[in-house]
DNA sequence: TTCCCTTTAAGTATTTATACCCATCAGTTT
DNA sequence: AAACTGATGGGTATAAATACTTAAAGGGAA
C-alpha cells in the first residue's frame, strides 16, 4: 500500500508517517507541503492511498482535491480535517472525495479508512458525522450560499487575486485573452459581482483564496 | 527526560509520541488532549517538559499555560504553534512559556528546544521570529516611511472594497470622478499595487478594511 | 510668511475590464 | 441520438481603470 501524504506541518507529516510505517505492508510512499506540490506529485507517480490535510498555503486541500480529482477520477483521497472544518464537508464530498477522517482519530482508525477507501468503499469519520448532524442548520445555509466553480474557473479567480490582468493570465495559461475575459465573465456572474474588487472579497470571504 | 504532550489532535501527539520516543533517552510520559486535562496531570506528577498545543477545546493552551505557570514557576513548556497563531507569542512568553515551536519544524529542531529549555534556556524557532520580524518591519514602515492613509484616501479604499466604482465614489463622496481617480492612484502607487484586485487584498491584509 | 501636503480637478492617452453577440469542439448525461 | 455543459475564442462596443501631466485652494508646520 503506497501513501501519500499531504500537509504543510512537518511534524504532523512525520509522525503520521511514522505511525502508517509501523503498520506492516502500509507505506508512506510520497510527502508534499500544499496542494501545488501534490499536484505535481500525482502527475509523476501513482499512489495508492491520498491522505490530504484542508488548510494549507499556496493551493488549500478542496480546490487541490478539485483539481486531481478532474484530473483523474480514479484518486482515492481521504481527507483530513480538524473540528470546526465540517463546513468544507459537501464541497469535499461533490468533489469526490473517498474519506473523511478528523485529526482526532486514531491510527486503528486511519488504517480502517485506508482499507475501506482502498477497496473502493468510502469511510467517513463517525465522531464528524454526528458533529454534523448537530450542526445541519449551517450545513445547509453553507450549501445554498456556496458555489460551483470549475476548474478553470477556480484557477483564473486564483490569478486575479494575485493582480494578474487577463492578458498575463491568457499568457500563463496558454490560451486567449478573450477566453480569460469569458471565464471572469461567467465568474462576475456567477458570484453577483459588479467588478473585481467585488470578485476579490468574495474570493477571500468563501475561502476561495488564502491571503 | 520525561516529556508530557498537550494536544487536542489524537493523530498529531500520537505522531509526534513516535517520533520522540526514537530519540535514545527521550520519553513520553504523558499525554493530555485539552488545557483541563493537563492541569489534573501535573497536579499528579511532574514532567521535565511539556509540549502544549495553542487551539484546544474545553481550556485553550494560553489560559492553560497561565494558569499551570501560576502555580509552578519552573514549569518548562515548549508551545507548539501554527503559521497564523503569531499573534499569541507575545501573551505565551508574558505568560512565562519557555520555547516556541512551529508545527512545521522537524524532530531535529524538537529535540534542540527540548534540549535547550531543560538546560534553563529559552528556544524561539527561527521561522516564526523572522515571520514576526517582517510583520514588525511593515508595521514600522508604515509609521516612519508616510505609508499611512489620509482621511480620504481611506475613505476612498473602503468604497472600493464595496465594490465602488471610480464614478459611484464621486457621487457619494460629492467630488469629481477624477479626483477619485487621483487618489485611486496615490493608493496604487502607495500600496505598490498593479490594479484594483492588488489593492483589495492589500487592504484585507493590512486590516484596512474588514470582511 | 514660506513651504509642504492634502484635496480638489482637468487634459490627454492608453490599457483593462465589462457586456452583449456569436460559434466550435469535446465530453457527459439523458 | 439529442441535449447539455465547459472550454475555447472571435466581433463589437462601451465603461472603467491606469498613466502621466498640470494646477489651484486651504491647512498646518517650520
Amino acid at each position: 500500500m503506497r501513501i501519500l501524504l499531504v500537509d504543510d506541518h512537518n511534524l504532523f507529516r512525520n509522525g503520521l508517517k511514522m505511525l502508517i510505517d509501523t503498520i506492516p505492508g502500509y507505506r508512506v510512499a510520497g510527502e508534499a507541503s500544499n496542494g501545488k506540490e501534490f499536484l505535481e506529485m500525482i502527475l509523476k507517480e501513482k499512489y495508492d492511498i491520498i491522505m490530504l490535510d484542508i488548510e494549507m498555503p499556496e493551493l488549500n486541500g478542496i480546490e487541490a482535491a478539485k483539481i486531481a480529482i478532474q484530473m483523474d477520477k480514479s484518486l482515492k483521497i481521504i481527507t483530513l480535517t480538524m473540528y470546526g472544518e465540517e463546513e468544507y464537508f459537501d464541497q469535499m464530498v461533490k468533489a469526490g472525495v473517498k474519506g473523511f477522517l478528523l485529526k482526532n482519530s486514531d491510527i486503528q482508525e486511519v488504517k480502517t479508512a485506508i482499507d475501506v477507501v482502498y477497496l473502493g468503499g468510502t469511510y467517513y469519520s463517525q465522531e464528524l458525522m454526528q458533529n454534523m448532524l448537530k450542526n445541519l442548520k449551517q450545513v445547509n445555509v453553507s450549501k445554498t450560499n456556496t458555489l460551483e466553480f470549475s476548474a478553470r474557473e477556480s484557477e483564473i479567480l486564483h490569478l486575479i487575486c494575485e493582480g494578474c490582468s487577463n492578458q498575463i493570465i491568457g499568457e500563463k495559461l496558454f490560451i486567449s485573452k478573450r477566453t480569460v475575459e469569458k471565464h471572469r465573465a461567467n465568474l462576475l456572474f456567477k458570484t453577483n459581482s459588479k467588478n473585481t474588487a467585488d470578485l476579490v472579497i468574495y474570493a477571500i470571504k468563501n475561502h476561495i483564496v488564502t491571503l
